[in-house]
DNA sequence: ATACGACTTGCAATCGATTGCAATATGATC
DNA sequence: GATCATATTGCAATCGATTGCAAGTCGTAT
């Protein structure tokens, strides 16, 4: 080759050839044929000679030669990654640890694997959840899945508007344009509440916070089971109460504190039902004997808890299935309908 | 522009502008400059005039532009993607779900988020093991963090020569060529023990499966500890035991059913021991006082186990910090020694 | 009026792959 | 032996960005 070359990229040449990143030029070199010879080839072309593609094929593998991402999708404008998304509280600062999401996410890695593709996992600020858009728009991911839609409304209106394609995990509102995946949780919270009540029950507490969609339909089941008994419930035992720990400890404290009478308690996740049995067992109360307790998501260590817990049961492995193929629906051009899964209530030893 | 166009790629331009991704030759049409200019705007580049970056930045924001990232890594080399692969163990099918594990997946989130790092998450087959160089020769990552060593030293090994940059979660070994970053496991294995003993306990059993490198060097330290109080250890109490929870049942069930006499448990994971205290629970024993448990890793739901679960934490947190670190400096072309975490022992309730 | 330097901006090559079309080799047909 | 269909292979444009160098603008010193 004459000298064509320019000095402008020097760089490559100069490193010595082993610590270079093996490219398809490599490959092509040491068969002795051209690079589109050897992109067809490790692509399976027909157009390629069977023995040929074979050589190149072996020569790659024995080289651990791999196809450059970043040049292959640029090329073909299409890739196989999602991007999974869990928004985190920068109010507290805190990060969403709660097992229930960490589970989905391991859910999600098995689905997507599945089926070929790679999950680029963020934890984005839920104030900023704008930010999640650049995942999509610098062409990272194919699309997004969005784990929990938390207080996000309206921003994921906006991104659905933008034509972004993402799915959520989450409850179904009206006027929502983005597509949903979800447990039943207006059937959840009845089921809970109506085991409780057939138990007895008269006096149960409603631990969550209802600003979250998903729990103002727990609660709404919750209600409507006490409404089908004929019963009505008092406000007082209708407690606004976060995610966390202490919260869950401030308000048992209240009802405590204030003599609020009530014989069961149906916490809108696992670890709030937990840390209310705790809090229960501290001052002397038994579970379920004076107070039943029924969780919600049925985390893995709802059965290795003692009593075991009663809980609703989400459907965390076909939920994460149904979220990646909602999602590829969206990508291929569809616009599907969200999804509600069926949701079951476990009843263990709690209540 | 004349007739330079060919009919070769067409699809491009009959598409409605709208439906098309954005890009940068888009911004510089707009913005009435050359690509060039946009590239150097957005990249805060000095040679363009301040007006100009302005004015074509806030352009691009407001068009909710952003740089294709697979161009970019192309053109420029590098990446803000690292790859932590989860193994799953392909011959029970099963998923490693292990609540500590998952929790490692949200910690390295963090640090990477926190350094500006993407992350793909693969869960790969423990079989297939070199798969996982796929991530880094095809560009997607810059480096690779393997949660677990399991049964794969050699493998790392080979990974290692082949300079490939990762960095593992687990146990220093001799003849190590890669690097890892862990928890002091003989120091954890010898302060349960030693705790067990100074509570007066004679016989612990070990539960545990030494084949993997974290688990065989906490059954050291829990030989030491019995060295250093001048006792042995009845082979019949080191328990071969998989971190499954039928495994755990089924050891236990192998101690009572042979009547081996223990008044202590040393599980090598937080869902052994709760495994085990339950399966103590079920046949009339009681927690600690006739058998002592104490698990490993200090998951957060040790806390919420009743009695609250003893053990020995593993600094999670820090751990997804250093295994970050040591990543980041093998990219930049350093060869960083491993780390060892500093291991306490929590003393709850179980012991 | 000319020249020179300081600022800005654009041209065109390049990153590593894919792919339409042209080119070549091979064998079959007349 | 010339022609033509078929099977393989290579050339060169292209994906969307970055960047060295050339070129243009403008003010000012000569």
């Amino acid at each position: 080759m004459p000298d064509k070359s320019s000095k402008r990229e020097k760089a490559q040449q100069e490193l010595p050839a082993a610590s270079r990143r093996l490219q398809m030029a490599d490959i092509a070199r040491m068969a002795g044929v051209s690079v589109s010879t050897v992109s067809r080839a490790l692509a399976g072309s027909q157009l390629i000679n069977e023995q040929t593609r074979q050589r190149i094929a072996d020569l790659a593998r024995s080289l651990n030669y791999s196809i450059n991402a970043g040049a292959q999708s640029l090329r073909t404008r299409q890739n196989r990654t999602v991007a999974v998304v869990v928004p985190l509280d920068s109010a507290t600062r805190q990060h969403v640890s709660d097992p229930f999401f960490l589970s989905m996410v391991g859910s999600l890695a098995d689905a997507l694997t599945e089926r070929g593709y790679d999950m680029l996992l963020s934890r984005v600020d839920a104030e900023h959840l704008d930010a999640v858009s650049r995942l999509y728009d610098t062409g990272r991911a194919v699309g997004i899945i969005m784990i929990g839609q938390w207080l996000h409304h309206d921003q994921l209106n906006a991104m659905a508007l933008r034509r972004l394609p993402v799915v959520v995990w989450g409850a179904q509102l009206p006027q929502q344009l983005y597509c949903t995946v979800g447990g039943d949780n207006v059937l959840g919270g009845a089921l809970a509440t109506a085991h409780l009540l057939e138990r007895g029950r008269r006096r149960i507490a409603f631990f969550g916070d209802a600003r979250f969609p998903e729990v103002a339909q727990r609660l709404e089941g919750f209600l409507l089971a006490h409404q089908r008994a004929g019963l009505t419930v008092p406000e007082q035992l209708k407690l606004s109460v976060a995610f966390a720990e202490d919260s869950a400890r401030a308000a048992l404290k209240h009802l405590l504190d204030a003599q609020i009478a009530f014989d069961a308690v149906f916490a809108c996740s696992d670890l709030l039902a937990m840390t209310v049995i705790n809090g229960l067992r501290a001052v002397g109360k038994r579970v379920p004997d004076d107070v039943a307790v029924t969780g919600y998501d049925d985390i893995e260590l709802a059965r290795y808890f003692h009593p075991e817990l009663s809980t609703v049961r989400q459907p965390v492995v076909d939920a994460g299935r149904a979220l990646v193929d909602q999602l590829l629906k969206i990508v291929a051009g569809e616009t599907p309908e969200s999804v509600m899964l069926p949701t079951e209530l476990v009843v263990r030893a709690t209540s």
